[in-house]
DNA sequence: TGAAACGTTTAGTATGAACTTAACGTACTG
DNA sequence: CAGTACGTTAAGTTCATACTAAACGTTTCA
């Protein structure tokens, strides 16, 4: 992992725009990307130089990855440098954060459903639409993940 | 419809919270929000007076809202005005916005299989495993969906 | 025909997020 | 003990996004 070959740097880039998208910050995504496609557990100063990133840049969000369990430090004998590598799972992990958001969906839906006055029947009618629609993608979305990490566990 | 009581109001900024999270802007969110607990279809002025918001935000939100299919208008003969109205279905349509997302991912996964070098293991099995989940994921969320349409459009 | 109402567009502004630079503390090494 | 490497923190800067204010075009009505 001395340089990037084009095409994963491309790659990077586009986790990058991705990620983004979904609410994080650009530098995160490409980060995560890195991550991703490397050959070894990388060093701070290694991901500075092969990100074109400021290392205090780099420092935040790798320890964010940790955080989130998308990453993890990995420490060498006689060697002071932070490695961090990418943990089975983090896909998982980032499906998630998205699973807390339907729920605060069901929870927002039923503050709604208090809310509104009682003779607001048509608000009464979409709300019950958004109780009802979030927590039937919630419990079904949960399952899948389930279903999928039970499908994984076999696979070892 | 004349004025919002406080429950209302702390329901809208909550939902103008939850989307900022999700992607778009609060004013959007809080819009969406407003159009959800409305007894009838608002104008841009009522909506202005409302959300407290200029009218220029409002009127671009709201062609957003239609433009996504979250919305539609409502004319009324022999009134210059517009009025906006949610639609049913919308949070299948805000949904469908990230089953785009993981679409994209699934894509992105074969593109990182492509670029990476052949020799690098480790890369390759993370990449398998981003494509395989994104594609269980997928085509899971899509199934979901339609059974929560087809037992909506029984329910009529 | 002049004024008012309405929605849109444009230009300017403000705000916040995320970056870089630089300083710092610690620990290792010659 | 001086010098260097490393990671973190703090201060300052940049940049994009989304807002407001104001002007505009159109339509309606007195």
């Amino acid at each position: 992992m001395q340089k990037l070959n084009p095409e994963t740097g491309a790659f990077i880039e586009r986790m990058g725009l991705l990620f983004e998208r979904i609410g994080t910050s650009r530098t995160f995504g490409r980060l995560f990307g890195l991550l991703l496609v490397a050959d070894k557990p990388l060093s701070l100063n290694e991901m500075t130089r092969l990100l074109h990133v400021s290392k205090a840049s780099i420092s935040t969000n790798a320890r964010l990855c940790e955080q989130i369990g998308l990453a993890q430090r990995v420490s060498v004998p006689g060697d002071r440098r932070t490695y961090y590598e990418m943990l089975p799972g983090s896909f998982g992990h980032v499906f998630e954060v998205r699973l807390a958001l339907i729920h605060e969906m069901v929870h927002l839906a039923e503050e709604g459903l208090k809310a509104v006055e009682t003779d607001n029947a048509l608000a009464l009618e979409r709300l019950n639409e958004m109780h009802d629609f979030y927590e039937f993608i919630g419990s079904e979305m949960r399952a899948m993940l389930a279903r999928w990490r039970a499908q994984q566990g076999d696979n070892r």
